[in-house]
DNA sequence: AAGTTTCGTTCGCCTTTCTAAGTATAGTAC
DNA sequence: GTACTATACTTAGAAAGGCGAACGAAACTT
């Protein structure tokens, strides 16, 4: 991990002090989605299907959503399940393919989202609006670069990461 | 949230964007987190503790894991029975004060440890060491940014956050 | 028309997480 | 020293997220 022990002029390793940085990020932001989510009355998953139902236009198909979020189609089943019992969205058979649902956002669930800003959102936009110009351009690409660095689409010698077929050995009790 | 929609230059936001590349950083941590820790066995939970442990030289409170992790301290009970009953580590009195216990991690317990690397690690590392050294001094410089931007730290008008004590008000069904 | 694939749901299971209610120990006050 | 209070942890019970396997229905293929 520390490749470049050498140079002394720097307390840390590069490496280990840009993913403690990361650490910290994940963890803020975990812990802001909590506390949202429960402030708008919502679990952070269902939360999640709401904003991702907003961002389609209103509306998804349950596999579309599973995709996005990486989770198995049973699992977004149960989710739509209580927010449809919530009156926050409402099941549709397509009309094309009968096969279908479309999972439909009602105006409730649009409120929703929009009383309960995105965990980033709510924090991150005040500061980053502070910024001078070329200061959020250099964040901007310092983050679409390490978003680059993570994803899942350009994966070389890394563990599955097929959305929906997460493989792998043994699971113990 | 869209401040300078006349720079028709960009043909979005930046604060969205950069928000879009959180969120990006985001799933792709959750995900990997979730294959890592199924590749060794165990959950994602689970391998927090083993990490948070060995990150503090082997041994902690229940009390302690559960504000680094921002849990309520049942959770890690149950958390921590899990661990125990593989062997991973050990439950110890506290000599000085009774009421406490010392996790400790076992032989077994660091290897999965060492075995799972953290789920940024994996991949995160590869791709940063490529970097050349301005463009790693540059990225860590915005992480740190972005993370300081985030921190619960330095709040002013936001919802509370103070590891352990999530306030907030009702939690529907 | 029979077989195959795709989509979504149902079922049974496990884990995480919470709150509320205990138990034990420590500290403090009388 | 006995009684209160605070602290550290566990137990118990419930809700939620998540999974795989099995299933019904609709759409393709041959």
């Amino acid at each position: 991990m520390a490749f470049y022990t050498a140079m002394t002029d720097q307390p840390r390793d590069r490496t280990d002090d840009s993913l403690i940085a990361l650490r910290r990020i994940l963890r803020a932001t975990e812990l802001y989605s909590r506390n949202l989510a429960q402030a708008s009355g919502l679990t952070p998953a269902q939360l999640r299907v709401l904003q991702i139902l907003a961002s389609q236009g209103g509306s998804a198909t349950p596999k579309a959503l599973a995709q996005r979020m990486g989770v198995a189609q049973a699992t977004v089943t149960s989710l739509v399940d209580k927010i449809v019992s919530r009156g926050m969205a409402t099941r549709m058979r397509s009309e094309a393919d009968r096969r279908q649902t479309n999972v439909v956002l009602n105006p409730s669930g649009q409120e929703a989202v929009i009383a309960a800003p995105d965990a980033l959102q709510q924090r991150y936009v005040r500061a980053f609006e502070k910024l001078k110009d070329w200061e959020q351009a250099q964040l901007l690409a310092s983050l679409e670069r390490v978003a680059a660095m993570l994803d899942a689409d350009d994966i070389d010698a890394a563990p599955v990461l097929t959305t929906g077929e997460i493989k792998m050995g043994d699971r113990l009790t």
